[in-house]
RNA sequence: GCGCCUGUAGCUCAGCCAGGAUAGAGCAACGGCCUCCGGAGCCGUGUGUCGGGCGUUCAAAUCGCCCCAGGCGCGCCA
């Protein structure tokens, strides 16, 4: 509604332009874009717009004169704007009638959940990466903020049209598998009596102990003189698959759902239908494009020539191949799937290896900007602003579970999703617990409680459903157009949002519109003995509660009708 | 050494991609507010070399270059 407004703004400011240029004898040719701005002070007008300061050089007159002639020739629709004024060096001030943000809440209570929607994405597919922690350990907070993002990111994606598939990508080979493999052996050997020693680099959390206790209970001793190759990967599979169930449970505790679960054994696995895998077949086409050469006994990919530092090793000299020609190889097969867009969020300690899989991609034929990389920075874990100490080397981390267990789903969610991804995250314990005005998602989720509480008062009050038919012109308190302002701007927040990939804009937003509220609440009723007013404002109570909700649940985060 | 991210109020951060009017929040500090729809709330008070420098521009937190500080990455590791 408001991107409308602005468009006929922009369309009716053209006009004028060209109307002033042609008057005063400049080449109007050349019309530029009108851009727009919410100006910080009210009596700046609703939008702003400096277009004329960019006129200047064409028209060799000041901007404070061209603004004012641009001013004289416009031609707006009285219903939506009040007036036009030309402020300091040239700005132009639009005013927007109040007529015209009152329409605002009829807009948001007749499309309900639709508003706010839109059709960017046209049905596009994308797929959105996430998490993919190895299966050699529970999640951990870090993961916990990936998970945050990664389903923020989808659900708003979804939001403005795109089709979205959310994967979880399982490194189910590879070295990583055989040392958990000999960890837990080392574990079940040591847990029946054996002098063996833990494999250096193994995995030393007590999970892994709890795990080989668990072999032990089911299996008993017989594993003891076997094959010692053998058993880590009877030992490696049987773990990854407890572990795995772990994460899926984690994940399903915090409100998290994939697709896909694509495990990168698959890569390796030759499928009935083809007589290649994955991987052999990405490498023999890379080999067809040229872009394989070979050396000391490996198999380079001249990455170079898409930009990389130096070209890399797909296959060992040892016939191993490595992880990144794995990954070629899943990416290859993620684009056959036929996305437009792979949206791929990573720790940010792999940023070194963001250049090398879009080498790749390109290579393979498909546009670097298909692959949409994103980092997420750590999260620093303090209880009462003390740092919590973690290792993951010697098996010493918060995992996401005992967070989840501690502060919650939504709290963890929220503050997980109050920064930009690139951005180091402190996240204190000990605020996510706290029920006050420090934690901000309470303070979001209780200005939606708080308004459900209204309604229900409402409704004993004699106030059913908040009517379509109100007199909105009874709003008149500047509060009350506030918050209208901030109904109209919810569509803009969702679709930048969406399209910046940055969730935390909508919790911003949140709390903005929570603040706005609830100084609102505490000022005026919402309900008084005057009918006519009681209606309309709870008109504007549903429509806040309505986009209050909405925002909340892209984010994952519960709207609570009572606290 | 090269590359990426970060540096904005005492603290935590928005704003930077698409440059515009006195740079915004929250927390912390202090002082107020419960005849009244939920006080998990509200109101008020103060805070800035936007890391530093140079440049582009009518205009720079925002764009470019150089420098400083912190983090991370630069494997035939994953």
């Amino acid at each position: 509604m408001l991107n409308r407004l602005k468009d006929d703004l922009s369309e009716a400011f053209k006009v004028a332009i060209r109307e002033v240029a042609e008057a005063g004898g400049w080449p109007s040719a050349e019309v530029p874009e009108v851009p727009w701005d919410y100006p910080s002070e009210s009596s700046f007008g609703d939008l702003s717009t400096t277009v004329a300061f960019s006129l200047t050089k064409q028209a060799r007159r000041s901007s404070r004169e061209i603004a004012g002639a641009i001013a004289q020739r416009l031609a707006l629709d009285p219903s939506a704007v009040e007036r036009i004024e030309v402020a300091g060096a040239g700005y132009l001030n639009v005013f927007i009638t109040k007529s015209w943000w009152r329409q605002v809440i009829g807009e948001v209570l007749r499309a309900g959940a639709l508003y706010g929607r839109a059709r960017v994405g046209e049905g596009k597919k994308v797929q959105v990466e996430f998490v993919s922690a190895n299966p050699t350990g529970p999640l951990h907070v870090g993961h916990g903020r990936g998970a945050a993002l990664g389903d923020a990111l989808a659900n708003l994606l979804q939001a403005v049209g795109f089709k979205v598939e959310r994967e979880y990508y399982v490194n189910d080979a590879g070295t990583q598998m055989e040392i958990l493999g000999r960890s837990i052996l080392a574990r079940y050997q040591q847990l029946l009596g054996c002098d063996v020693p833990f494999p250096e680099g193994g995995y030393q959390g007590d999970y892994i102990t709890g795990l080989a206790r668990e072999v032990i209970q089911r299996e008993g001793d017989q594993f003891l003189n076997q094959d010692e190759g053998k058993m880590v990967l009877t030992f490696a599979a049987f773990a990854a698959e407890e572990i795995l169930k772990g994460i899926r449970t984690d994940l399903d505790a915090f409100g998290v759902q994939f697709d896909r679960w694509f495990e990168e054994s698959t890569l390796y696995r030759r499928p009935p239908e083809r007589n290649q895998t994955l991987l052999e077949e990405a490498i023999a086409f890379l080999k067809e494009k040229g872009f394989i050469y070979e050396e000391e006994g490996a198999l380079w990919f001249r990455s170079t020539a898409f930009g990389d530092d130096k070209d890399r090793v797909l296959i060992r000299s040892s016939g191993e191949p490595t992880y990144y020609a794995s990954d070629i190889a899943y990416h290859m097969e993620k684009f056959r799937r036929g996305y437009d867009l792979v949206i791929d969020i990573w720790g940010h300690d792999h940023h070194g290896y963001v250049q090398r899989v879009k080498a790749a991609v390109q290579a393979l034929g498909y546009p670097p900007e298909a692959l949409q990389i994103l980092l997420i920075q750590l999260v620093n874990l303090l209880r009462g602003g003390r740092p919590v100490a973690m290792s993951t080397r010697a098996g010493e981390f918060v995992t996401l579970k005992e967070v989840l267990d501690e502060v919650g789903k939504d709290a963890a969610r929220f503050i997980f999703l109050t920064r930009r991804a690139e951005a180091p995250l402190d996240f204190d314990l000990e605020v996510a617990k706290a029920q006050s005005e420090e934690n901000p998602v309470y303070y979001v989720q209780y200005a939606y409680a708080r308004l459900s509480s209204v309604l229900r008062e409402a409704e004993k009050a004699g106030f059913q459903a908040p009517s379509l038919d109100a007199d909105l012109s009874l709003l008149k308190l500047p509060e009350e157009f506030s918050l209208m302002k901030q109904l109209a701007l919810y569509p803009e927040v969702i679709l930048g949002a969406a399209l910046a990939f940055e969730p935390h804009r909508l919790t911003a937003y949140l709390q903005e519109v929570a603040g706005q509220l609830h100084s609102y609440y505490r000022r005026y009723r919402f309900i008084s003995q005057d009918s006519n007013l009681s209606w309309a404002r709870l008109a504007l109570a549903e429509a806040v509660r309505s986009v209050i909700g909405d925002a909340l649940s892209i984010l994952g985060v519960a709207a609570p009708e009572r606290m």
